[in-house]
DNA sequence: TGGCGCCAAATTATCTATAAAAGTGAGGAC
DNA sequence: GTCCTCACTTTTATAGATAATTTGGCGCCA
């Protein structure tokens, strides 16, 4: 399970990118990072590709990588294929769920409501969605889900830096509640409206 | 636009595994794969990162990595994830759906249904596929269906070898009239229906 | 005979060096 | 003054070498 240092490098660049540190269109030269890491730039290329591969950076070839644009209208993409997804997942999920899934789940929406700061509560948040899916079974579904969590958090970092209160999630709240009750039907509709209000 | 020579390795690979010549679960030994296409290893080794990030293999970090098993769990997985996912991209398409879009989904109808064999078949049926569902103008959509249509390939392929015969599709027939008659309700079920059958 | 540890071979991950391409900027022609 | 060219710098892509890790076999001992 040894972490090589092409892991290290991706997931530091990809906390990075996401909360903005890195902003998009920045170039990701590689001797620089590697630098940065105290490395060599082979590495720093394999966590490029990874980035790549996510969608948090684009390549033209032999000109370097950038961080991508996150323009509005990714988002709204991004926002109807994680409702369809999101809910289908959330009709499987219901379908299999054991008593101990919805403890999971309960104890993530308390943690994510707990949260401080942004950087905290997004984390949580997608802790808790993957709490609230993850019983659907469904490995590939789970991973395309999380890689349009990326790109949602991205702009959620974008418009909120700052501006974030802690607040109690309604949303939240309900779909377990929902799903406690084992009313697909309500709990796929107020996921659905969930996800669309992050516009 | 100068294809590298990572690129070329990856094309290759990923046909060779889409077509069954390299079966699920083999080793993909970096320096053997090196040795066929005469080059050192650090290219091989980002077209191994990318056949990952395309789920088509896995690796574990200093073991190395292997051709992805085909489990008919995630063919199901993948085909209610295209269901879902197909189906929004066809309503965004028909809602923008230009007549020059027709002709090319015409075209690439009656392509396909000229295949004569399961590679050509196979190729052909996704960029019908293509053809009808990228008027959506969903860039980041499409690449995620591209993905999916990848793995049905693979059990196609498994399956379908050696037993496939030329025929027209009669679903596709019924998807463009639809389209052409803006009906997306239809052309939406039979593209569900279509998308099931390939189990 | 069967389990355990150790050595050898194979393999991956990384580093250093080199080649090739792209960007950059000064100097000259017009 | 503007534009082109050519050398120089920066950066990416690939190669070759090295370190680190795993794998598999072999003998040893209970």
């Amino acid at each position: 399970m040894s972490k090589t240092i092409a892991d290290t490098i991706y997931d530091a660049l990809c906390a990075q990118i996401l909360t903005g540190a890195r902003p998009a269109g920045e170039k990701l030269r590689q001797d620089h990072i590697a630098r940065d890491f105290d490395t060599s730039h082979v590495p720093v290329r394999e966590a490029l590709l990874r980035l790549q591969a996510h969608g948090l950076a684009a390549s033209e070839p032999r000109k370097g990588m950038r961080v991508t644009a996150v323009n509005p209208l990714e988002l709204l993409e991004v926002i109807e294929m994680r409702v369809a997804l999101e809910t289908l997942a959330l009709k499987h999920a219901i379908q299999n769920l054991a008593p101990s899934d919805l403890e999971r789940a309960e104890a993530a929406r308390q943690t994510c409501d707990a949260a401080t700061d942004l950087t905290q509560w997004e984390l949580r948040n997608r802790a808790l969605h993957r709490a609230i899916l993850s019983p659907c079974n469904m490995p590939r579904l789970m991973r395309s889900i999380d890689d349009l969590h990326l790109t949602s958090a991205r702009h959620l970092f974008a418009r909120w830096q700052g501006k974030w209160r802690p607040a109690p999630d309604s949303d939240h709240a309900a779909i377990v509640q929902a799903m406690r009750a084992r009313d697909t039907q309500l709990a796929c509709d107020v996921l659905r409206r969930h996800i669309r209000r992050s516009r």
